[in-house]
DNA sequence: ACAAAAGTGTTCACACTACACCCATGG
DNA sequence: CCATGGGTGTAGTGTGAACACTTTTGT
């Protein structure tokens, strides 16, 4: 099917690695698994697969994130490529990262116990195989820049949220503390939030109350000709 | 010398292509080349080449530069990298992006002839091959991000500059008219450029100093805690 | 009653915007 | 002497940062 002029070109293993990320107890998390074939067999590494000839790069990455969390729709972008000759101590292979922001709220567990996967706080991040730690540090410096510019920190929740968990989530990401009331004045004055009449009523005796973030609203303060920053 | 576990995996050209950025009439430029190759053959097309088994991705991307320019030393980056199964209708390619800034003053026109390559204004971009179009975007995003948060700017000219080139340059990249007090304040605020004694007398019968970027200078700002801002 | 987290407004400093005139020089 | 682009300061407005107390409720 190649062209003649694709001739005699090297050709290579090209993978599609996940920085997938989950939010708990807190604090900021990645899911890190043993890496279970040699070379670095039992070392903790990123979830990844190779490419396949049919599946894009994105595809590549989609299959990656449902194996591991069985989740559709996951929310995921392209970190880097990376491509130093040597990266892979078992061969030569072109490695493609994505992060992913998943809902840890609906998060199997058991699954992640047979793939010998954990979610690590990226506060105590371990030594990582081949690149991959700096996979994890692009990946958190695009997160951070993303979040800033796009309402994409509620993909994190599964549809509702409390101010508190969102703005400790928010620090969590940051790895710096901000003022309660700058933080929801910030908030309500893009009004893309729905207010719900629930509370959550574990993490404090008197309940903080929910919160959903609107689409509709959303269209409507972007018409308005704002863009939104945290 | 592949590790086992990495046999009977699919394999895939992967290509470098590069969005040569300059600045040249008031206006960003992109180096672009008829398409020497079927499929397309003519048309109008990225720089790129494919990478070599004992290159890395930024050596590819580097070797296309030095092939199209004889600089070295050029600014690069990578944009993305783009792994649509049909993206490439002459055969299955990954192909990952670098846009690079270079300095037009010194670039050799004549190596353009050779080459069938011509500075293309951005705001009269033709259509390209492939997702060549999508790739310049994705660059044109990213450059603006980074001219904005890093002194890069100052790498589209060769050492010395003069204030209103400065900011035609800045205009071409955001596609907005900014007011000169205000732009040569912010710059003067962070003390990082040296006035020469010399003078550009090209464009205006007064002239216009040259200045230049002063690393030390710039090294002194980020220590006091600030932050390059454009 | 008290401990623990939720919720709420105001003031101040700084950064960004808008804006208009004089200067130097070549022709 | 005039046309062309280079160079300069100030006032007003909006945005981000700092800051402390009251409310609710489970134990």
């Amino acid at each position: 099917m190649s062209n003649q002029y694709y001739k005699n070109k090297s050709t290579f293993l090209v993978a599609a690695d996940c920085i997938i990320f989950g939010f708990k107890d807190k604090e900021l998390h990645v899911l890190l698994t043993r890496r279970p074939v040699e070379p670095m067999a039992g070392e903790w590494s990123l979830m990844g697969g190779f490419v396949a000839e049919d599946e894009s790069l994105e595809d590549a990455a989609k299959k990656v994130l449902f194996e591991y969390t069985q989740q559709k729709g996951i929310y995921m972008e392209q970190v880097n490529a990376y491509g130093e000759v040597d990266r892979d101590t078992g061969g030569r292979v072109i490695s493609v990262a994505f992060y992913a922001l998943v809902r840890l709220e609906e998060f199997d567990t058991s699954l992640a116990q047979s793939f010998d996967a954990r979610w690590i706080n990226i506060k105590e991040l371990p030594q990582l195989v081949f690149d991959h730690n700096k996979m994890v540090e692009d990946a958190l410096t695009l997160l951070r820049f993303k979040v800033s510019m796009q309402p994409i920190i509620f993909k994190f929740f599964d549809e509702k949220f409390t101010l508190p968990a969102l703005q400790d989530l928010y620090e969590a990401i940051y790895q710096r503390q901000v003022d309660k009331r700058n933080f929801r004045k910030k908030l309500s004055s893009m009004n893309i939030l729905d207010k719900l009449d629930i509370k959550e009523t574990e993490s404090s005796k008197r309940g903080a109350f929910y919160h959903r973030f609107n689409k509709e609203k959303y269209k409507e303060f972007l018409a308005s000709g704002k863009y939104f920053s945290l």
